[in-house]
Formats: C-alpha cells, sequence, structure tokens
DNA sequence: CCAAGTGTTCGTGAATTGACGAATACACGA
DNA sequence: TCGTGTATTCGTCAATTCACGAACACTTGG
C-alpha cells in the first residue's frame, strides 16, 4: 500500500481544520476514530457510498485531523492526530469532540 | 429598522457553527466582534465589497456566534453570543477564539 | 493464477458557496 | 423633502462541494 500524504504540524491551517469539521459526516467520522482509534475505513456506520467516503477520509487526512496508514491487506488504519493537533491550536478539538452527540 | 433572525440557544447546530467558523473572512470578523464588542458593520478592516461583508454577517448571525441589533440610523450593531454559544458547546468558541492569529 | 475483499480515482451531476455591482430600503440631518 | 450614510436584497457568475457508480489498484487466501 503506498503511504498518504499528510501535512505537518507546522502547516496545520485552523479554517482548513474547521472545515473538515463542519460537515456532520466527517465530524461523526472524526469522533469515532477517536473513541476507537486504528479503526479500519470499512468499519464505520454509514449509508454512504465507498467513494463517498473515501473522499471524506481525504478531507480529514489532508486537513491533519487523522492519520491513515496501511493496515493489513489493502486496508488503512485510521489514527486520531487530536494531540499533534493541539500543539498548534489547543483545546479545539477536544472541545469540539465533547460537543459532538453519540 | 427590521430587527432580524437569531436561532434560540437550543436551536443552534454544532455543524453549522464551525461552518461559520470555517471561512477566513467570517473567522475575522468573528474575532475583531469579541475583541470589540458593539461594532458597527462597516468599521470592519477588509477589502470586500458591501454585499459580500454582509452575507457573511448574515452567516454569523444565522449560525448563532454573533447578534445583530439596531443601531444608531441605519446602523446594526455586532454582539459576540459567546457566552450563549458556551451553554450549548463548553470550550468550542473560546478554543478557536484563542487560535485566532491577529 | 484467480477470486474476493478493501480502498482510491475518475467522470458526472446537482446543489451550495463566495464574490460582485446595481437596485433597494431605511434613518437622520440640513 | 432631499440628500447622505448605512446596510440588505437580488441577479449573476465561477468555483467548490458532496454525492454516486464504474473502473482501477492492490493484497491475500484458496
Amino acid at each position: 500500500m503506498k503511504p498518504l500524504f499528510h501535512p505537518r504540524v507546522d502547516d496545520l491551517d485552523l479554517s482548513t481544520i474547521l472545515h473538515a469539521c463542519a460537515d456532520p459526516t466527517r465530524l461523526r467520522l472524526l469522533a469515532d476514530i477517536n473513541t476507537e482509534p486504528g479503526k479500519t475505513c470499512g468499519t464505520f456506520e454509514t449509508e454512504l457510498s465507498k467513494s463517498t467516503l473515501s473522499a471524506h477520509f481525504k478531507v480529514l487526512r489532508e486537513s491533519g485531523l487523522i492519520r491513515q496508514e496501511p493496515g493489513p491487506g489493502n486496508s488503512r488504519l485510521n489514527w486520531p492526530r487530536t494531540a499533534e493537533v493541539q500543539m498548534r491550536f489547543p483545546d479545539v478539538i477536544s472541545a469540539i469532540l465533547k460537543s459532538v452527540t453519540r
């Protein structure tokens, strides 16, 4: 599996991050990844098609909110980058995640 | 001056709020309103046209982030609703505002 | 080697966004 | 009442977003 692009902490942008969080689907995904780190892309509850979901993961990853690393088979493991993001923007992500209704 | 629509605290939506914050221009406006509450719409530093600015204020207002009340003449005074928003989504707005680079 | 499983990419289309200028609405002072 | 200042609304336009299915890429098990 090809490794994917991930922005460095220094390159994180607040507006980009907020935009990534602003979509209900992505916010749900992000929350799930934080509750259950290492989940594989196919294990999320959703009605959406695979391609749509893949696009959402891409937005999350490119914003710096998650890390996607090669997993077993052709899968990808999804990890939160919350700790890293907090270094740049303290409390933002944690506050948002706390407000997400399950 | 007509009073404008403002959502009740109970009707605030996290995604809507994050979307409102996700635009750099709006984030700038929001930060300015919080630093200097009661500012009038025309007193913001910007290159944008009146109509564009007005649209941004509308997004902020309808998301619940600011209150726009009639001011002297035909002006509108802009107030933060940060305290109200915090009741629904604790720390979210304050954390975002702290991360805004001046 | 082949089939099954897992994701990504591409092309498409509908809807939304963000920008603008022109027109409009409203309040106030002269 | 007539300008002037302030802000909203409207119509338009280009660009972006979000959704989908089809096609492709890659790994692994049989």
